[in-house]
RNA sequence: GCAGGUGUAGUUUAAUGGUAGAACUAUAGCCUUCCAAGCUAUUAACGUGGGUUCGAUUCCCAUCACCUGCUCCA
């Protein structure tokens, strides 16, 4: 099969109810999108697989879901209020626009960082150093100008400074303001993490390819937190396990790679991170990011609230404030992982067959129940059919011929299609047919539930 | 945000300064006993707002959205 374009995805993604473009009647909303029927029964279930590994079935780690909305003192202390804006700066000439503390940072060779500068001493530096341009060489820059990456709003009902909040920029800070809370409560031990999944916002300069880069988005985020010291070790379970998921999930490894940062590109705070990164239809892009964050986030906290939140070792009853490791992937990222990685298209008798060939726990519909002819067998079919959506999701489908409902089942990713025919109403039984094989079996019709729950665990 | 490109039914597309034709899909019915069959009927489009014009889907301007780069990131 060629390569799948993105063109082509988003027509899929449409035509079949997965995802619509944002407010679409009124001529749309950049980058926002919204997930149709389908879409949002699979990232429903990429969520519920996420809180199944990395929660349920982790006795490690705790859940939460923390509010959106946070005290504004947390995002300052954070630094997203501060650093979350980049410092940009066009060149009037060739209209090429640059981080301006990077374009010192190069110019320089390095011997200058422009990190923590303020716009006008960027200004400066660059006026001082006799920064060209890159691209055109000429020394014609705009100003400064920032972009707070963080989205505000007003608490109460008037506007003004004081009532200011930020819409979250990351699930994280939800997690470390309620590191002590969790720890008390559940009596936890280090080492153990808190996870949550959740929307962010980020008014990214420059959104696109569709759900992979938008401004509201949403993560699963896990924040483990564990004895300095054993950090690196934590970071490497972290970071198999995050692949070990992805695997599960029926990504094809080929399609994964990690990108481990390189020590001048890590945060300062950072002893180690690492990108999972997937093979999109425009090419490689971050996926999952695992990093070691250290005893950053606490710290600042810590130190911007006033509570202590260190723990005591049980073995020097001396106080400590735990390192934490982080592994934050996007669950729009991951849903367009999961159908870039599913589709796929088959010749079957020179007709082409379009099957999402997804892992069944993901499918979004489980089942579709057929009526071999309508008019004799849609009124069993569709008993059938009432049963069964009672434990997990199915459809119905009577319109057209039986190979027709059978593309249609499989362009949606079903994992399994049931025929009722005479059979069923003399005996009982149905016919199965698998999406990946085209195979049929016969099932007596009270063994269906069990075939089919015993198939979509994860 | 900047530069370039694109915009006609759900999708793919045709034609035109006198308001649009098709294919596929979809819907209803007939037929049909297992992989997009056939027949009948039906729904459905010029992204939005201005301007020029007797008249604009067509020409002009603006705007919105998408795509490709710059950049960034979960």
């Amino acid at each position: 099969m060629e390569k799948l374009t993105m063109d082509e995805l988003v027509n899929y993604c449409k035509q079949y109810g997965f995802i619509y473009q944002g407010s679409e009647i009124y001529g749309g909303l950049a980058n926002a999108w919204d997930y149709g029927p389908l879409g949002s029964l699979l990232k429903q279930n990429i969520k519920n697989a996420w809180w199944k590994k990395f929660i349920q079935e982790c006795s490690y780690n705790y859940g939460l879901d923390s509010a959106i909305l946070m005290n504004p003192k947390v995002w300052v202390a954070s630094g997203h209020v501060a650093s979350f804006s980049d410092p940009l700066i066009d060149c009037k000439h060739c209209k090429s626009r640059f981080r301006a503390d990077n374009l010192i940072a190069d110019a320089t060779k390095g011997s200058i960082n422009g990190d923590g500068l303020s716009s006008d001493e960027l200004v400066e530096l660059i006026k001082e150093k006799d920064i060209k341009c890159p691209k055109c060489g000429n020394k014609d820059w705009t100003g400064i100008r920032k972009f707070n990456l963080l989205f505000e709003t007003y608490q109460g009902v008037t506007e003004d400074a004081k009532n200011k909040v930020y819409l979250r920029g990351e699930t994280a800070q939800g997690i470390f303001v309620n590191f002590k809370n969790v720890e008390r409560s559940m009596r936890a031990k280090i080492p153990f993490g808190i996870g949550q999944y959740g929307k962010s916002f980020r008014n990214e300069i420059t959104p696109g390819n569709f759900i992979f880069r938008t401004r509201e988005f949403e993560q699963m985020e896990l924040e483990f937190f564990c004895l300095p010291g054993t950090d690196l070790e934590w970071f490497g379970f972290w970071r198999a396990y995050c692949l070990d998921f992805l695997k599960l999930l029926g990504i094809n490894k080929d399609n994964l790679r990690f990108r481990d940062h390189k020590k001048e590109e890590l945060s300062f705070y950072s002893n180690a991170t690492t990108d999972i990164e997937y093979n999109f239809p425009f090419g490689w892009g971050e996926l999952w990011g695992i990093a070691d964050r250290t005893d950053y986030d606490l710290g600042v906290h810590m130190e911007s609230s006033g509570e202590d939140l260190r723990v005591i070792n049980p073995e020097t009853n001396e106080k400590y404030l735990p390192y934490v490791i982080e592994p934050s992937v996007g669950v729009d990222r991951l849903l367009l992982t999961a159908i870039c990685d599913a589709y796929s298209k088959e010749l079957v008798d020179d007709e082409e067959r379009v099957v999402l060939k997804i892992k069944p726990y993901l499918a979004p519909i489980k089942v579709t129940v057929l009526p071999l002819i309508k008019k004799i067998h849609g009124e069993k079919a569709y008993e059938l059919y009432e049963t069964l959506t009672k434990y997990f999701s199915c459809s119905y489908d009577d319109a057209g011929s039986i190979g027709k409902r059978y593309r249609r089942s499989d362009a949606v990713g079903t994992p399994w299609t049931i025929t009722v025919d005479d059979e069923t109403l003399n005996n009982n039984v149905v016919t199965i047919r698998d999406r990946d094989t085209m195979k049929q079996i016969s099932l007596n019709i009270n063994e269906i539930k069990d075939y089919v729950e015993s198939k979509i665990v994860l």
